[in-house]
DNA sequence: GCCGATTTGTCCGTATGTATC
DNA sequence: CGATACATACGGACAAATCGG
């Protein structure tokens, strides 16, 4: 549940958009009328806005306005974007999950891996690899590489189910940042072993590192995606 | 020239990041004592961390401070994230670009196009093609779209060399948000005619839409990429 | 072209809440 | 418990862009 009063705002405007309560193309009421609407300040409208605006609903517009860019989508593809468990994704978009655990084991960071994961040399590792299904067929491959020092009790049964549910609600570990990189990559043997393919010889790839609320990189991972089955959404707001 | 203060901060800091004057995993000072080192308010200085936040640069930890998680990348991969042309994209990572227009036409928008790209039936529209090379091989594919009242007195001459370049200098139009979609896509005929794909059956394509300052959208993009030239980055903060 | 009303952009100071140590 | 540090919120001031008269 939010408590911050800027982040009810937010995610009233945000219903109110995607109900299309401003259609697409036009100007949002004024910042001062929203003060006056919830009741609360300036700062606080202008910072539910700016979310909305990062995300790309909206875009202000100086000395004009606040025009609506926000246009409903057709849920066609199995989209990712944001930090959301395979789980979550999944209920989203109303596909029957499944997830098979292919390896599971407990290894010290080489300098390889340190290299390529981020870890420091020597640090024990879970180390794992799963298989995800949707509605029977093998489209996703996961290698997941947790610290094992703050991820403690991982089991395979866990690994089965929500690993991150495991890790929010059982160990109380928030997870905040993460930094990800998308490639293409020609399908390896383990890929095609793994993943209902078909002729495909790439696939999509997201790399990354997730942080707790320490600030730690406590996983680094590797989503291996059939490319029918990713769609990364993005929106970038230009710098000067 | 950037002349908000927070800007001006944002700058500062993040160019102390990437040289690493704090490094990875430490603490930031205190933003009190940020306040007196750049003299402002802590709202200021607020502003110009959670920029940085968004960026993947540092995490705030409530009650203890601002950690550090910038790593220094090793720039091996054409990368791509932001809004960028080509051109920037290019010169950032030390390439050779060259540019061919191989389509250069206007056109109504039917139907078909219209619910494709967002534009409105019957709109004008510059409908180009054009490869992008990097030492001599064919590696990009853009096709780019732009609502023809907007972009007056566009030539083929113009997008031989950088259509941004034009928009934000000449016509004095500015660029603001950019929505984008990242997919894999079997890689059609065309794309094996015109780009050097090698035995690639796939390319990453980004489709794109792009607003003006007025969150007008003008543009319409699809850049599809081969394979091996392919980066994106991302940073993606959890919201409870 | 100027002026004034409206609207967003930037910045400040202050107060209070909450997490960490 | 107190000190420190980040989080939220308010209110006010002025700048800058837009628009209509």
């Amino acid at each position: 549940m939010p408590k911050a009063k800027y982040e009810d705002i937010y995610h009233n405007l945000k219903e109110k958009l995607e109900n299309e309560t401003w259609p697409y193309g036009s100007l949002l009421p004024s910042e001062n009328t929203l003060v006056s609407v919830y009741e609360c300040s300036r700062n606080t409208i202008r910072r539910a806005l700016s979310s909305l605006a990062e995300e790309g609903y909206i875009q202000s517009i100086h000395g004009k306005g606040v025009r609506v860019i926000y246009q409903p989508l057709e849920r066609t593809a199995f989209t990712v974007g944001g930090i959301e468990s395979f789980q979550e994704t999944a209920r989203r978009n109303h596909f029957q999950p499944a997830t098979k655990v292919i390896q599971f084991s407990v290894v010290p960071a080489d300098e390889a891996m340190a290299k390529e994961t981020g870890f420091a040399m020597g640090e024990e590792l879970f180390f794992l690899r799963r298989v995800r299904c949707i509605d029977g067929k093998a489209l996703i491959l996961d290698i997941n590489i947790f610290l094992k020092a703050l991820v403690p009790g991982l089991t395979p049964e866990i690994a089965e189910k929500s690993i991150y549910e495991y890790i929010e609600n059982k160990l109380g570990m928030q997870i905040v940042t993460s930094k990800r990189k998308i490639t293409v990559e020609r399908a390896s043997k383990t890929d095609r072993e793994c993943l209902d393919l078909g002729d495909y010889d790439c696939l999509a790839v997201i790399t990354g590192q997730t942080f707790n609320s320490d600030g730690i990189m406590f996983e680094y991972t590797q989503s291996r995606h059939h490319p029918d089955y990713f769609c990364f959404q993005d929106t970038a707001i230009r710098k000067r």
